[in-house]
DNA sequence: TCTGGGGTCCTAGGACCC
DNA sequence: TCTGGGGTCCTAGGACCC
């Protein structure tokens, strides 16, 4: 097998860029929900020591220094951004797995190692051009090493944005080249607990035997140190899987008292989380719904609860899972606390067409064709142009969006205009 | 003052079955 | 003191990903 990683580099960012050229050069920055912290750079920014995730108020200084372009996040953009690369890709291969909204890979078994890397650097030119993208790719013989190579690409300029991992003694500089916490597949934790028994590269930790990683990382270590070692273990997923879980919730702006602005939001999260399954096609067998305090605020009194409800029969009806979520909400409320999260949680998710019926549960009347008007008519004007009622008992709780750029590319009242 | 959102998989332990 | 053997299913928590 011949794997390929296409990544999108900085991607939020880049996109912004793509419309707004005048912030091309400079340092950007895109924030997540709610304005609370950075989850997009561009080079610039990283450059300026700007660590992913960081609160933004810890930051506020350099942002002023510099003049530090910020973007709240835009996910009608980065979505159809991501739409129009992952098209662009697909010309190049039939057989790709689509593994995150900025990365993914390709099969290219069938190519010699010698012109493969020139194919590669066709990609990157045509998504360059046709979407105005910049993209790394990485190219080994297992996904885990196309990873790696990627890394190689984004960071040594002289690669020209590919790098490719075939050689044995490349693998080993490459391996050798790479800190444990900086592979795929180990996080913090994992991280340190190697570095504790002198782990530090990813060359150490492909010559650990396998009993050792096995006791110490479980399964998914073994895999990934094999993957390391060139033996290919994870494959490409071409098809999409039916999701098992789908959740919606948000951070307030401001902390939430309210009983009724609480079910308001709620009603809200319920009614996305049902239009989600819709569209995907599938129903849920249960919903939780869960809230909680602002944990950082230890000087305030704290309360976190989660209830699950069950759905029978499983359903994606709009009113059926706002209803329940209305009596969780009921169940776990308490006056006296100010809420700073709550959210819904779908679960024990199936195929729509394939439903169980059950033996015990009354009849409903829940109209399919009532839900089928109800997306046609957000479609055709606007997502939000209907509403459950449910949803507007309240309106104390809206997030923070202080500086979302237009949605281009998916809504006719917000076009790039040309002056 | 201000701290995101949405997922997956694995593991260990408990409850229960025959 | 000593207390079978072999399963399944569920759940909570851990670890990781973007």
């Amino acid at each position: 097998m011949i794997f390929a990683l296409v990544d999108c580099n900085n991607f939020y960012a880049s996109c912004e860029r793509v419309f707004n050229p005048g912030i091309v050069g400079r340092p950007v920055l895109v924030l997540s929900n709610n304005d609370g912290c950075v989850i997009a750079r561009s080079q610039e920014a990283k450059d300026l020591g700007i660590k992913m995730g960081v609160p933004v108020f810890e930051v506020r200084a350099i942002i002023a220094r510099h003049k530090i372009a910020v973007y709240s996040s835009n996910y009608a953009l980065y979505g159809d951004m991501s739409n129009r690369v992952m098209k662009v890709l697909f010309r190049f291969t039939p057989s790709m797995e689509v593994y995150s909204i900025d990365e993914a890979f390709l099969d290219l078994s069938g190519f010699t190692t010698r012109d493969i890397s020139q194919y590669a650097r066709d990609i990157r030119r045509t998504v360059g051009r046709w979407t105005g993208i910049p993209v790394s790719i990485g190219i080994g013989p297992t996904k885990t090493l196309a990873k790696l190579a990627g890394n190689a690409a984004k960071k040594i300029p002289a690669m020209g944005g590919v790098a490719a991992l075939f050689d044995p003694d490349h693998q080993r500089d490459a391996l050798g080249a790479t800190e444990v916490e900086d592979i795929w597949g180990i996080g913090r934790r994992h991280g340190r607990m190697l570095k504790a028994h002198g782990i530090h590269t990813a060359l150490d930790l492909a010559g650990q035997p396998d009993p050792w990683v096995r006791s110490k990382m479980g399964v998914v270590g073994l895999r990934l140190v094999h993957e390391l070692r060139g033996e290919s273990c994870l494959d490409l997923e071409t098809q999409p899987k039916d999701k098992k879980s789908c959740r919606v919730s948000r951070s307030f702006a401001k902390g939430v008292t309210r009983r009724e602005d609480l079910q308001s939001a709620v009603a809200s999260f319920a009614e996305r989380a049902s239009e989600k399954l819709r569209e995907a096609g599938l129903v849920a067998g249960a919903v939780t719904v869960f809230l909680h305090t602002n944990g950082f605020r230890t000087d305030q009194p704290q309360y976190r609860n989660a209830t699950t409800l069950v759905l029978d029969p499983a359903t994606n009806h709009g009113s059926a899972v706002i209803g329940a979520a209305m009596d969780g909400i009921e169940k776990i409320y308490r006056t006296g606390f100010s809420y700073k999260k709550a959210g819904v949680m779908m679960e024990g998710l199936s195929r729509a067409s394939g439903t169980q019926l059950s033996l015990l549960a009354p009849k409903t009347h829940q109209s399919t064709d009532a839900m089928k008007a109800f997306d046609a008519i957000n479609r055709r004007f606007g997502s939000g142009t209907i509403r459950h009622g449910a949803t507007m008992l309240g309106n104390n709780w809206r997030m923070a969006q202080q500086h979302r750029s237009p949605r281009y590319t998916t809504c006719w009242e917000e076009l790039a205009t040309v002056r």
